[in-house]
DNA sequence: ACCTAATTTGAGTATACACTCAAATTAGAG
DNA sequence: CTCTAATTTGAGTGTATACTCAAATTAGGT
């Protein structure tokens, strides 16, 4: 196992950081990806989260400053997962994007689940995440909004509320979804499509 | 203070019960409810129940078994406060269970909040109110498309689909309205109504 | 192989949490 | 006012939780 010691490796500094050390941190957040998406916050307990990823909270706290770091650390990853691949950025149809939704609770399940959880479970005394996943969504209202301008010429308030209304479908699917995972979110959420913004 | 010693006060059987319990009762259950809707879970610690309600736990424990009897009993008003009047049961309009359900947003925000919550926060481990969730969600679905059929002749089956995708719709739109509650929520309920299960 | 840096372990610490229980106090009726 | 039942208090208990820290072990380079 080599130690890594060149800046920029993934774009963080890993300046003196042995493989040994990056592949448990590997381990605990995937152990807290799976424990977040099987039971919510209070399934993430940091013996939990240990005794998945195989190591002791010694460990854990050589490598995280406090769980909930590592917590916040897998829902930016959901968050930041949503989003289709950035270099289409201003070329997106609303199609692409629904798609691109669609796409992510099919390949990313566990994502997903903690993608519907951070949407609600922000509290106002956290208003840290509470306010990151607000200005999340009204990042993807506009980026919504700029493609129905783009596929119908609506006016841009006109798309606002009518990418407002299709993410409130997309979402309120995605919750149901997340309380029966049976349920056909795909076939769903390509109706409520239908529905906003094709004017 | 008269002890009440009938029983089918408020459709509880109330033998031997002073109105200072009673009261106290009362005051545990608002504080419970109050700090649900403000902090969810986390914020309902027992210390917090009590603080709030001006009594000290052993109090708390001679009226209510555990601290999550409390919670559920919180969780099953606002589940309860959604559907409208069951005297209606059978004659609602679908604008009528709109109206309703935007009018429980406006008049019990706090129970709105925790409702929100409610639909994402029972976990897997905890199957008897992620159950008791779903069935709840499955009778809306059932009312809602009930009431399209009446309203549209729709078939039942389109009805279902559809009723499924305004209450995804709704329900999407509460998650929003939670995250900021400037969130116009009537108004975009009442442009989502407008777009399923009117034909 | 040696040496040093990084990582991991094991054994704690402190605190918050849900809950208990017997004595004290209050409520309620006659 | 007396008496009994109900309620409340105060002082705990036990446990789970997040986190610490020094010693032991492993990783990595020469």
């Amino acid at each position: 196992m080599g130690a890594i010691r060149w800046p920029g490796y993934e774009g963080e500094a890993h300046v003196g950081r042995y493989q040994a050390g990056i592949e448990t941190e590997a381990r605990i957040i995937d152990a807290t990806r799976s424990l977040l998406a099987e039971g919510g916050l209070e399934a993430a307990t940091l013996k939990a989260i240990c005794d998945r990823a195989e190591v002791r909270a010694g460990s854990f706290y050589n490598l995280f400053g406090s769980k909930e770091e590592a917590i916040l650390q897998v829902v930016r990853e959901a968050i930041d997962a949503v989003d289709p691949d950035p270099t289409h950025a201003g070329t997106d149809t609303v199609d692409d994007l629904v798609a691109a939704y669609i796409r992510f609770f099919e390949e990313e399940p566990q994502l997903a689940r903690i993608y519907v959880l951070a949407g609600v479970a922000g509290e106002p005394s956290d208003n840290g995440s509470r306010r990151r996943f607000l200005r999340h969504h009204e990042t993807r209202v506009e980026r919504f909004a700029d493609a129905m301008v783009r596929d119908t010429g609506l006016t841009e308030q006109d798309a606002e509320v009518q990418a407002e209304l299709l993410l409130g479908a997309l979402d309120g699917l995605a919750v149901r979804w997340a309380l029966d995972t049976e349920f056909a979110f795909a076939a769903y959420a390509k109706l409520a499509r239908e529905r906003f913004g094709t004017e």
